[in-house]
DNA sequence: GCTTTTTAAATGTCAGACTTTTAAATGTCT
DNA sequence: AGACATTTAAAAGTCTGACATTTAAAAAGC
């Protein structure tokens, strides 16, 4: 592991970048313990100050932990599916809310994957999804729910459906479209929608799942998704109409 | 924004968390100056060094950026999908290393998520895709083409499909599952392969692109899938009997 | 043999100094 | 007045050295 200190780049980076290297090409494997912070400020000769911020980098991406006290030090990290989760819906969160992404072109990818999801879920399925879901939708006939609940139940709901789907990869790929996307979709089209509506989809969706029809699945998915985007256009059309007057 | 000394986690991993929070709700919007180091330790009551490891952190993470000089200090980033893509990748390709996941379920994932782009690209596909693809089919069938440039070339085809889709978040979602699976599907199969068998395939989906033949590009990608996975299953047979020996 | 104490290694934090970069402000010349 | 050069101040980047805290192993005591 080398740096260049010429390299205008700051000297934690390139340090953090050379350390990531090494993890993901496996000179460094998990669990291994990673040289002190004064041994890597030796052998980068660089202060220790340095070789902490290049660390704090790293943890920061969840390649690396820190223990302290005596035989601590810094160790890589396993990365589990459950935490890229959280990075997963973070970046997605702040790609929508800091890009200026069509509510449609949100809304066809957000379906569009949890669409690919429904072959394996009406493979997979267990008892225990299906009974999450009905669930949910029966917490979603509440009249006095709030939308903050409904919004939360949604989520669940279609969380269910993913992990159905018994694929920890496709989980972690749907983590983002659905729990960074329906808060957002919630948000504009909360005023507008018809909860009798989606709660009749919701159990299309969960009547194929039990039956194991993917294809109703499917097509339960892309009225929402057509519904949903109606709503949408309705919503906007109605506010710039509002803003002419 | 507020941090609890008496909180065990690390003082910079509170204040990261803190701005984190600050960022994502809209408290600091993008482009935003953030106090200058010595302001933000007189504020969190911190050293320095504390707050420029938190600093760091978010660097990492592509939350904000830093310049130096006069007027210079941290901004919040705008995270732009382009950036977001190698992110996706690198914990894509991580999560797939170190957790033991069968070559099944990651082909299915990858597989599933690429059929979702399908009817997107279909719709909105052109001239430049169409040709992008046929031109790396025509590289794949040079005979003297390495491993690794086919690879690279196979990654290449079927990132020209998800970008058929013109769909940014899709595209972002796609960039984990197809630049960090296709590489390690390669390295599991390659020596069992029929490259006349994958171009035919190609050809085949290039041809349904071409078409607009949504169902088509669907069913080429599912028997690429299964041969795949017939491959996987045969390379990792042999390994086994290899070893029983 | 078990418990308690000591110890050393490591991270976490702080304070202060110095270096480098950068853009605005100021000065100077034409 | 405008173009160019110089100064200056603010801010990040880096370094040094110190001290605090944590922790597990080693040593001591019973």
């Amino acid at each position: 592991m080398k740096i260049n200190p010429n390299d205008a780049a700051d000297l934690s980076a390139q340090i953090a970048e050379a350390i990531r290297d090494a993890i993901i090409n496996g000179q460094l494997i998990v669990d291994e313990r990673l040289p002190s912070e004064a041994e890597l400020a030796y052998q980068f000769d660089v202060s220790r100050s340095t070789v902490r911020e290049a660390l704090k980098r790293l943890a920061a991406q969840s390649l690396i932990r820190t223990q302290r006290g005596a035989f601590g030090g810094a160790f890589v990290n396993r990365i589990s599916f459950e935490e890229a989760y959280g990075q997963q819906i973070t970046t997605s969160t702040l790609l929508l809310s800091m890009n200026a992404v069509s509510f449609d072109v949100a809304c066809d990818a957000r379906f569009a994957m949890e669409r690919a999801c429904a072959p394996f879920a009406a493979e997979h399925r267990n008892a225990d999804h299906v009974a999450t879901m009905r669930a949910e939708i029966h917490r979603q006939s509440q009249p006095g729910l709030s939308d903050e609940s409904w919004c939360a139940s949604d989520v669940a709901f279609h969380r269910a459906l993913v992990d159905a789907a018994d694929n920890p990869v496709l989980s972690y790929q749907l983590a983002g479209a659905v729990e960074a996307m329906q808060p957002l979709m919630n948000m504009i089209t909360f005023t507008a929608r018809s909860r009798e509506r989606i709660i009749a989809l919701h159990s299309d969706i969960a009547d194929a799942l039990d039956t194991q029809n993917s294809a109703s699945i499917e097509l339960s998915l892309t009225e929402l998704s057509n519904y949903t985007k109606t709503l949408a256009d309705n919503v906007i059309a109605a506010k710039q109409k509002s803003n002419q007057k």
